[in-house]
DNA sequence: TTTAAATCCCACTAAGTCAATGTAGTTTCA
DNA sequence: TGAAACTACATTGACTTAGTGGGATTTAAA
């Protein structure tokens, strides 16, 4: 059940890039984005290439170029990053609720595997259409604001971006803990 | 997040020798196995040998040969399968509890990334490693038998098994729709 | 004792994916 | 004009996937 490296990748430079946004400094060059998580910066290339195509980021060229986010990270939910990058969540094609397509088993209607894989796909499906770019980001920030750790991608002085970050909410509220780690830490701001 | 055309057959494989097994025939040969699922023979064959090697099924050789289950189905855990054919649950790394390998990123107890990650590997492995061989087998015949449909690998006529299988209860008591399919069918029985 | 039927074992392949790397070109700004 | 950055395209090597093929071995039955 593996997300390709690419789609590691995607998803890694898109939550840099929403915590490039929010600490005011959107425009990011490909070799930073590489180097904050040490990503081979040619491949990276290619994914962000890949996620201009498909309207998640904008580049702009030339010196003083980069890339950044196409949209507000509210609207951008990971499973459709996900999607774009490693195809359908359902780990059997014929639980695909995005590309469906029929297995050659004698009765899916009766069939164990696919009810099982079907719950599985709903499990998966639950979990990254249901957080945005957005709930990352501030999952993200949140926590590296609790510790005390400056946040990546400040021109201005961190302290500065700290402060604003810190405005935020703070007391996680416990919730019951089939609803996750990422749940437990947006507290009340879930949904 | 895609479970392989490996792991697909096994799991497969090993629901029709549970189904097999309950309905008196348990030693089923691969050509049987493939053509209830229309899979490769000379495929299915090795993998057949993976799940021999690891425990899940014993070979008879010679004429009359062919494959049994291993251990009562009740101790065969799905998760356990998709491990075995597939590796680790976990979309990434290093949100794996079996086989952790740490990733490149600079601080993984602040990783957006790893948290959503993490609650998809524990959504997988709620359901993967919660059901059994049994269950599914269960879940299975249950509604081939409510739906009148004869169960497959009967040696003898199929009347005595399903009647057989009728005796099992019957009524699928609804449940939270956040249970899933299997538990829904399973019902009472679950857990 | 031979033969048929099954698993077992090993080698091989064709296609695809992954993770890059290389090279050249284009745009923008100083 | 030149440096810095993105863009485009081609290629590559390793690896995985999904099979195929050919026997060797084992067992039961004729």
């Amino acid at each position: 059940m593996k997300l390709s490296k690419r789609g590691e990748y995607a998803l890694r430079s898109l939550i840099n890039l929403g915590i490039a946004s929010k600490v005011g400094r959107p425009l990011v060059r490909v070799t930073e984005l590489a180097k904050a998580e040490e990503l081979p910066v040619k491949f990276l290339e290619q994914v962000m290439q890949q996620l201009r195509e498909a309207g998640f980021v904008k580049s702009e060229r030339g010196k003083h170029g980069g890339y950044r986010l196409a949209k507000p990270p509210e609207a951008v939910r990971i499973g459709e990053v996900v999607r774009l990058i490693d195809g359908p969540l359902a780990p059997i094609g014929c639980v695909s609720q995005t590309a469906y397509e029929p297995c050659n088993c004698p009765d899916e209607a009766h069939c164990g595997l696919r009810m099982l894989m079907l719950d599985v796909r709903n499990a998966i499906a639950a979990i990254l259409d249901r957080y945005t770019l957005a709930d990352v980001v501030e999952v993200t920030t949140r926590k590296m604001t609790r510790d005390g750790i400056p946040l990546p991608f400040s021109a201005e002085s961190p302290p500065s971006a700290i402060r604003r970050a810190r405005e935020a909410r703070k007391g996680a509220a416990s919730s019951s803990p089939a609803e996750g780690v990422i749940h437990q830490i947006l507290g009340d701001y879930a949904i």
